[in-house]
RNA sequence: GCAGGGAUGCCGGAGCGGUCAAACGGGAUAGCCUCAAGAGCUAUUGGCUCAGUGCCUUCGAAGGUUCAAAUCCUUCUCCCUGCACCA
């Protein structure tokens, strides 16, 4: 069969006879499927472009034979830079590279057989269809939803335009890849921002796309709330705002930093003796290092001001710097830094030395110290302190409960006489738990270690100080006296070992447990046994640092601490609790900030939408009327390359201002081409309206796109803008819905040799190319066949020679089908192929629809006769994917009309008959089994005997799969019966090693009967005479070893 | 760093608690067909075993849950994609 000609044959029968084209039919239940539609370049589409359209054209066709109302359209997004780039080169105008373009991605698409209503392409360029632009932006400006501001841009130079943030990608411009600057421009924005909250909320009613996609989605918009906050400045009336997230820990505070290009710094540094300094510093990262400020590590730097501003809860006076990691257009462009909370600011913090206080506590926090044996009894002498209550464990108590710890101080029975059980006794009072911090002084030090590597419990710390565990003295050998485990390791985060000038057996004990348990050893000059007359003053700062662990800042959520009134209080309620006061004072308030900025639309070019706003001396910003659109590109332009030719193009710069018909100049901006693809979906449902963008009972009718396919990299972009656009048309009452795309699917990228299929990088397989070699249906088939189309695959020639084996497989199928009337095994196997291949196309795993398919056209070739039904079915099976083969098939089955058009086969549960399936793995497994046991004993074998179960194991395996129990000796004393004892056991251990089978669908006889139809075909392939015997009437003892759904064989 | 997705036999790629030594395709090997090549068909393609349809070891690594784990949980390693000094 030459399937590049039928290919040709039907494309243009479906054309001439329009069968593709739709209408509104209320009767009818509509789906709206769409691919993201293409920019025309000069280039031809290749096989990567074509994966995306057939995966949705298979919903197209599908949906149709569903009975469906299907409106699946093409357009082409064809404004935009290349064709200007082109045009500039070759001194030709845009419009005629992009008509040339349109014409060949038309005839391509054509050649791809999808099944596109073509009455409906649209291209962007033309003015029907930019006037609608035009007519938008009117109205986003009636709404104060369009505005013009001054504002610093991205500016790509080599594409000599302004780009949206949404066109940066890593600093660079995402089409050119060049560096992007900044500059200060006027320019038209819309206001996304306004709908920033609806576009966020919304996205959890976008359950058809995919997590990812949303997920995205949301971090651009970037949502945080928090609060802002007024800090005054000393001496003086202003006030700082800044805003935070974490008004939480307010009273950890230790000073105001400022974006450098902030407005307020200029002034406050006015008149102190830092202002050189301060401009210097500004100059040095604004502008020098405009371009190294975003990278990753760059270093933190930044410059007092000279002023000092007030924190308004605690009135401690804070410093204000200027810093180059505070960002100008993220919240007010001014911060308080709370270092101990905050990673930025404690790395800002360390470098110049700044306070950090901790103000958020971990919770449950807790800490056991364990002290030390004394020689004596001194708890009869009158000046002794208890041995629990020497100077730098009380010092050191207090200070950890002021930063919210819970700190106990066990005092060890007969303390001068230990011993490890009482110890314990007394010890285990105390609840010891993750977040433990264990300390141990001393014999303390023995103790806890003994103690943790016996109970093996986990803690968080443990320190030793002045360890103990190597001793002479008998006195201690009941606590002293056991081996270390070295599993304490893994059971604790850290183990810090304190040591100095202490006696010799300390220290070789700290470097023991130092050894054993890779615990980190400080030395400490000149604090002896840590004893209170080595202590002085009784404080232990360094130990206190250590369990402080004050490395890094703790960002997470805890308990209030050093707060004021605020002390105890959870960071969730004291979020609100610290707004609420601010706002009692006036001196903050709520504040929900997004990372979304407006949208900027203007572009300094050509070959775009022209902006319908005019300038007049006297009026100002002056919209166009209406009426007047739309405003047509000058069609006589030079390109030159050298700044916008709009604005050299005096015919359409000079106009009369449409409210005071004075001289007045046109807006020489046209829009970002993401405008043209934000409502084009809605054009679709209506194209040809000259009154109205669309008409909004076709858009209600067909809207919302059903399934909408194209790739990730409009996840933001166009996916979000579209949103966008979909509200605002939504809130001027033009549209009834609020989310335009209800499913939305991303396919996998084509590869050829590791990188994605391009011009640019000069692999590409053109479909034609496919084509003229296999035809089109084979293309199609491969594509959907490597993987499951989310997946990106990589071309593959000798795969796509398999997947012409595939179509010539089934061709021939058909062509030479010998025919029977019903045939209950063949209805069976075609109905479980409708089910399974049905389901595949609901859940967009076109690659596993394939397989059952070829699976069933397998099954089909081994029949001796098959039923004209099951080839009816399988034709419209395959329709979807190759349809012009389908419809080859159909006509040559002396079928008329298109199949295409046919009501997809329904399934009937029913018919798909589980013993037929098992019946049919019978026959396979014993076929492998055969195979199995010839290649085992290489002999040629003459006669060949399969042995069916005795009768008795089949009610026990029933029984046996309803069992739960799991036990031998309980399994057999409820299965045993004399007859067959030993049968039994064995069987039931196998059972138990889940070698058995479980589902039992076929008796003794079925199994027979399901044998027997295979023995010629046996008979055929083995070339030896098949007999089949009931075991229950068979003398050789091989027959013992059939179990239901396996059959004994005896080969001789 | 954060978020999302991965890691499966020679390769691509299914599977996502028992029916799994793991679909399907490609490649490789052998056989059939043929004068021959190609196409087509059949078998094999982790190891062991070779009167038997079994046993052993495999689904990134290590632990765990379970009668049962490629599939569930935990930790780790590596890869991809996106965002990234966002207060």
């Amino acid at each position: 069969m030459d399937f590049n000609h039928i290919a040709k044959k039907w494309q243009s029968q479906w054309e001439s006879k329009k069968i593709f084209e739709v209408k509104e039919d209320s009767k009818k239940k509509k789906s709206y499927v769409l691919q993201m539609f293409p920019y025309p370049s000069g280039t031809s589409l290749h096989m990567g472009h074509a994966k995306n359209y057939v995966i949705g054209d298979i919903v197209a066709r599908h949906k149709r034979m569903l009975g469906f109302n299907v409106l699946q359209p093409m357009g082409y997004d064809a404004f935009g830079l290349p064709a200007e780039n082109a045009a500039i080169k070759s001194k030709s105008h845009p419009k005629v590279f992009t008509d040339i373009a349109i014409k060949g991605y038309i005839q391509q698409s054509k050649a791809l057989g999808l099944s596109y209503d073509w009455s409906r392409v649209l291209a962007t360029c033309y003015p029907d269809y930019y006037k609608w632009n035009q007519w938008f932006f009117l109205k986003f400006y009636e709404r104060g939803l369009a505005y013009k501001k001054k504002a610093p841009v991205n500016w790509c130079n080599s594409c000599q335009t302004v780009l949206a943030n949404e066109q940066v990608e890593q600093g660079k411009c995402w089409r050119c890849h060049n560096e992007v600057s900044i500059k200060q421009l006027e320019q038209w924005f819309f206001k996304i921002t306004d709908y920033a909250e609806r576009l966020l909320q919304d996205l959890s009613l976008l359950a058809g796309w995919p997590e990812r996609i949303r997920t995205m989605q949301s971090h651009w918009i970037g949502k945080s709330e928090g609060a802002t906050i007024f800090f005054p400045v000393k001496d003086s009336k202003e006030k700082i705002e800044v805003f935070t997230t974490r008004p939480d820990t307010i009273y950890g505070v230790n000073c105001i930093i400022f974006a450098p290009e902030h407005p307020q710094v200029l002034e406050l540094v006015k008149g102190t003796s830092y202002q050189a300094q301060v401009h210097e510093f500004i100059n040095k990262v604004v502008i020098k290092e405009r371009f190294k400020r975003g990278d990753e590590d760059q270093e933190k730097e930044g410059l007092f001001i000279g002023k000092y501003t007030v924190n308004p809860l605690t009135k401690e006076e804070l410093p204000i710097y200027i810093a180059n990691f505070i960002l100008l257009d993220y919240g007010t462009g001014a911060i308080m830094s709370v270092p101990a909370h905050d990673e930025r600011d404690f790395a800002f913090a360390k470098k110049y030395n700044l306070p950090i206080k901790t103000v958020i506590q971990k919770e449950g926090l807790n800490c056991v110290l364990v002290h030390g044996s004394p020689e004596k009894d001194q708890s009869k002498e009158p000046s002794d302190i208890p041995q629990n209550q020497k100077p730098w464990y009380v010092w050191t108590k207090k200070k950890l409960e002021e930063c919210g710890y819970k700190v106990t101080l066990p005092l060890m029975p007969k303390s001068w006489l230990p011993d490890y059980a009482d110890w314990k006794r007394e010890f285990e009072k105390t609840e010891v738990n993750e977040k433990s911090v264990l300390i141990g002084h001393s014999a303390g030090t023995a103790f806890l270690v003994r103690w943790l590597g016996e109970t093996k419990r986990k803690i968080k710390k443990l320190i030793l100080v002045a360890p103990g565990k190597i001793s002479s003295h008998d006195r201690v050998k009941a606590l002293y006296d056991f081996k270390i485990n070295k599993e304490i390791k893994k059971l604790v985060d850290e183990i810090i070992i304190f040591i100095s000038n202490d006696a010799q057996h300390h220290i070789d004990s700290a470097k023991l447990y130092e050894k054993e348990l890779d615990g980190q050893l400080i030395e400490i000059e000149n604090k002896g046994h840590f004893r209170t007359s080595n202590m002085g003053m009784g404080e232990f700062p360094e130990l206190l640092e250590k369990i402080l662990d004050r490395s890094t800042a703790y960002t997470d959520n805890g308990i209030l601490i050093n707060s004021g009134s605020f002390n105890g209080l959870s960071t969730q309620k004291a979020k609100s609790a610290v707004i609420k006061e601010l706002q009692a004072k006036k001196i903050g308030a709520a504040k929900q900030h997004y990372k979304l900025r407006d949208w900027l639309v203007s572009r300094q070019r050509y070959w775009g939408t022209p902006i319908p706003m005019v300038y007049c001396t006297k009026c100002g910003i002056v919209p166009v009327p209406e009426e007047e659109l739309p405003i047509k590109l000058p069609e006589k332009v030079e390109f030159t390359g050298e700044g916008n030719p709009l604005a050299k193009t005096k015919d359409f710069v000079n106009v009369n201002c449409p409210k005071c018909k004075s001289p007045a100049k046109r807006e020489t901006d046209t829009m970002d081409t993401f405008v043209d693809s934000s409502w084009y979906f809605l054009r679709f449902c209506d194209p040809h309206n000259n009154n109205a963008p669309f008409d909004k009972d076709k858009v209600k009718y067909w809207m919302p796109v059903n399934q909408y396919t194209g790739g990730t990299e409009h996840a933001i972009g166009h996916l979000l803008y579209s949103r966008f656009f979909t509200k605002v048309l939504h809130d001027m009452n033009m549209l009834d819905i609020e989310e335009p795309f209800v499913n939305l699917f991303n396919q996998g990228m084509l590869h050829k040799d590791g990188v994605v299929m391009s011009k640019s990088k000069g692999n590409i397989i053109t479909q034609d190319e496919i084509s003229q070699k296999y035809g089109i249906d084979t293309g199609r088939w491969y594509l959907m066949s490597v993987a499951s189309p989310d997946k990106d695959i990589e071309w593959d020639d000798k795969g796509v020679e398999g997947s012409f084996r595939a179509l010539n497989k089934i061709v021939a199928l058909i062509e030479n089908a010998k025919y029977t009337a019903k045939e209950e095994r063949i209805e069976a196997k075609m109905h479980k192929t409708i089910k399974e291949v049905s389901e595949t196309i609901e859940s967009m795993t076109y690659n596993m629809g394939l397989i059952k398919l070829m699976e069933f056209v397998a099954y089909l070739q081994k029949q001796p006769a098959i039923t004209k039904e099951s080839v009816e079915v399988l034709i419209k099976l395959i329709s979807p994917f190759v349809p012009h083969l389908a419809e080859e098939l159909w006509e040559m089955t002396k079928h008329k009309g298109f199949v295409c058009q046919e009501d997809w086969p329904k399934y009937n549960e029913k018919k798909i008959n589980p013993k037929i399936d098992a019946a049919e793995e019978l026959v396979e497994n014993t076929t492998s089994d055969i195979q199995a046991v010839l290649n085992l004993v290489k002999i040629k074998p003459k006669e060949i005997t399969l042995f069916v179960a005795e009768k008795w194991k089949y009610p026990l395996f029933k029984k046996l799969h309803q069992e739960e129990n799991r036990d031998f000796s309980v399994l057999m004393k409820k299965f045993a019966d004399k007859e067959h004892g030993q049968d039994v056991g064995k069987i039931v251990q196998q059972f138990m090693k889940g070698a058995l089978k479980t589902d039992i669908f076929l008796s003794p006889e079925e199994e027979l009967d399901a044998l027997q139809e295979s023995k010629s075909v046996w008979e055929k392939q083995f070339g030896a005479k098949f007999h089949l015997v009931h075991a229950d009437s068979a003398k050789e003892p091989k027959a013992k070893q059939a179990i239901p759904g396996k059959v004994a064989i005896l080969i001789k």
